[in-house]
DNA sequence: CGGACAAGCTGA
DNA sequence: CAGCTTGTCCGG
């Protein structure tokens, strides 16, 4: 090409025009998180004469030449207008079905509402395995409801559970309006809803195994990943323990199932129903009304709970004298302590030896990278063991073994140290058990639950401390049945009086509600404002970006605060706060973006 | 994401 | 200025 004269500028190049090809034209997102935009292919006239052209559909994955590679992709429309401006290439294989219209739209939604890129809330809602048959919709059966079907009056209803309640009836009600769409927070949760259902005649996918058969029309349960369930029409969505994080997906874009459900119901104008013996003020938010046992009937289905406050204990220690006739009981008996903030430290999976700072002699702890890090003079180095090199280490709960020791002796029994390396078959049986909170997670059930220092869940600075530390009390209530069954919780704490503990001592869950609520809303936390945790090697330079946009209507009302590292973006709706974010341009280097983080 | 290509850097 | 590295753009 020759230099342009000083002055002058070339003529523009004549656009090229293409001649139209014969055939349909569709548009394909590319399966690749940086591209943000679906590109034309063409249809091959020749599937149109095999039938293959009948399964090129809107949310089909396909493969695709693109930027001279073979991708996979997903069809996002079809029979769209020819641009002469480019040269269109033949979609090169049909794969498999995926997710319908509404679906699609429902991940474009959610793409905004997470600041996350649309591939993988694609992924989400594509089935695990290629799909090319898609059957018919087996018939919708008359269900007993057994009372529950009231719930699926309105348009967003809150039903506060018993904490033993295993959400089958609520599932029965959502079944009997018709396809329902019912989200649960473990596989086990959702193998035992489905067996019930199936048990009263309903037909259901379990999501995603069963991701075809949901995509028939089938009702569907599942966990996190099913609130993109290929269900063509949808009755009603239930969301049981509507509060449990699980529902959060903990990798960028942490997105939430329960919003995307009630989204969902939004969209299709179906009843939406959240239940939970401990509901999220998430879920208030969203709630028209709010279902709530009668209070007596609600307080019998909490355990007995008893408080012991450790400001009377004559002798230090975590084990009160309180406590001694129910770790001698039978039956399985788990105490829960937590070690959250205390000092943890990690040993050589290997050869046992302490991870150690080379520079001060400290000990050195586990960043969220995997590396270690020690907080003194702030070196950081891989997981490297430095006496034997091995990459793997363990985390020495420093005094838990002693505690174990001492709880053993008190109650003339063994005692079970349970951690995450502890075999799930060592679990069942009359235990004493001793761990931290996860240990309820592990358990079906206990004779009592004894938390040793329930100050730790307490005394967590975080914004949503009440809300969990209630959480975990309602999650050992379910564990331990209702009073009437023998159950048990003793709560050992210094802060007796708290809205938390006196929620559970009188089974009523309500008041961790009312009194969180005022507390959020004067500090416009989530949900009564909208939250960005900005973190990565490029936040700094993001936040400088927000910072220069402030002046502009877009981002006025945002505030920024600096946490170390990282940096929080506040709001008070989430429109202003995607709003300052999507208008500032991506640094290069790597940055993370939480919305409403959990932790925090 | 990954290839193409442009711009920038270095050493002879 | 070749040969290499680093950065930016763009794909149908």
């Amino acid at each position: 090409m020759t230099e342009p004269l000083p002055g002058f500028e070339l003529p523009p190049e004549p656009p090229k025009v293409v001649a139209r090809p014969a055939g349909r034209l569709v548009k394909v997102q590319p399966d690749i998180t940086s591209v943000r935009q679906a590109f034309t292919y063409l249809v091959p006239p020749a599937w149109e004469d095999d039938g293959r052209a009948e399964k090129v559909a809107v949310g089909s994955l396909v493969r695709v030449d693109f930027g001279g590679r073979r991708t996979a992709g997903w069809i996002t429309e079809v029979d769209v207008d020819f641009d002469e401006t480019v040269e269109v290439r033949p979609l090169s294989k049909w794969s498999s079905y995926g997710p319908p219209q509404d679906v699609l739209d429902l991940a474009a939604w959610a793409a905004d509402r997470w600041a996350g890129r649309l591939p993988h809330f694609l992924r989400a809602a594509s089935p695990p395995r290629m799909v090319s048959l898609v059957r018919h919709a087996p018939p919708i059966p008359d269900v007993e409801t057994v009372g529950h079907e009231a719930a699926f009056d309105g348009a967003v209803t809150l039903v506060r559970t018993a904490p033993a309640d295993d959400g089958l009836g609520l599932a029965l009600g959502a079944a009997s309006q018709g396809r329902a769409l019912i989200l649960c927070s473990t596989i086990a949760h959702r193998r035992a809803l489905a067996r019930g259902l199936r048990d009263a005649g309903v037909g259901v996918a379990e999501y995603d195994d069963q991701w075809e058969r949901s995509a028939s029309g089938a009702t569907t349960v599942g966990t996190r990943t099913a609130a993109f369930a290929p269900m063509p029409h949808i009755d009603a969505v239930l969301v049981l323990d509507e509060h449990d994080s699980t529902y959060k997906e903990e990798r960028t874009p942490s997105w939430n199932a329960r919003d995307v459900a009630i989204e969902r119901a939004r969209r299709a104008g179906v009843p939406c129903v959240l239940a939970s013996p401990s509901p999220s003020l998430e879920a208030h938010r969203a709630a028209d009304r709010i279902l709530t046992p009668e209070r007596v009937v609600e307080k019998r289905s909490w355990p007995r709970v008893d408080v012991v406050d450790m400001r009377d204990q004559d002798t230090p220690g975590l084990l009160s004298e309180a406590i001694v006739d129910t770790i001698r009981g039978d039956g399985p008996i788990a105490c829960i302590l937590n070690r959250k903030g205390r000092a943890r430290m990690l040993a050589c999976a290997t050869c046992s030896s302490l991870a150690a700072c080379t520079e001060c002699g400290g000990a050195l702890r586990e960043d969220d990278d995997g590396r270690l890090v020690c907080d003194r003079d702030a070196t950081v180095r891989p997981m490297v063991c430095n006496e034997c090199n091995a990459t793997h280490m363990k985390q020495l709960r420093l005094g838990i073994s002693r505690l174990a020791e001492d709880l053993g002796a008190l109650a003339k029994r063994s005692v079970v140290e349970v951690s995450a390396e502890t075999p799930q078959r060592d679990l069942s049986g009359n235990q004493l058990f001793i761990g931290t909170e996860a240990l309820l997670h592990r358990i079906e059930s206990a004779k009592a639950v004894v938390f040793l220092d329930f100050d730790q869940e307490l005394a967590v600075p975080r914004y949503r401390a009440a809300e969990d530390a209630f959480g975990l009390l309602a999650l050992s209530a379910r564990r331990v049945g209702p009073r009437a069954d023998g159950g048990r919780i003793i709560i050992q704490t210094r802060r007796p009086d708290d809205v938390v503990v006196q929620a559970a001592l009188n089974g009523d869950p309500g008041r961790v509600a009312s009194t969180q609520r005022d507390v959020r809303q004067v500090f416009q936390q989530p949900p009564y404002g909208a939250w960005a945790l900005i973190s990565g090697a490029g936040a700094e330079e993001f936040v400088d970006g927000l910072e220069r946009a402030r002046g502009s209507s877009t981002a006025e009302t945002v505030r920024i605060n600096r946490l170390g590292d990282r940096w929080r973006v506040a709001a008070p709706t989430h429109e202003p706060l995607l709003a300052a974010i999507n208008a500032v341009e991506r640094p290069v280097e790597r940055i993370r973006i939480e919305i409403d983080p959990l932790s925090l």
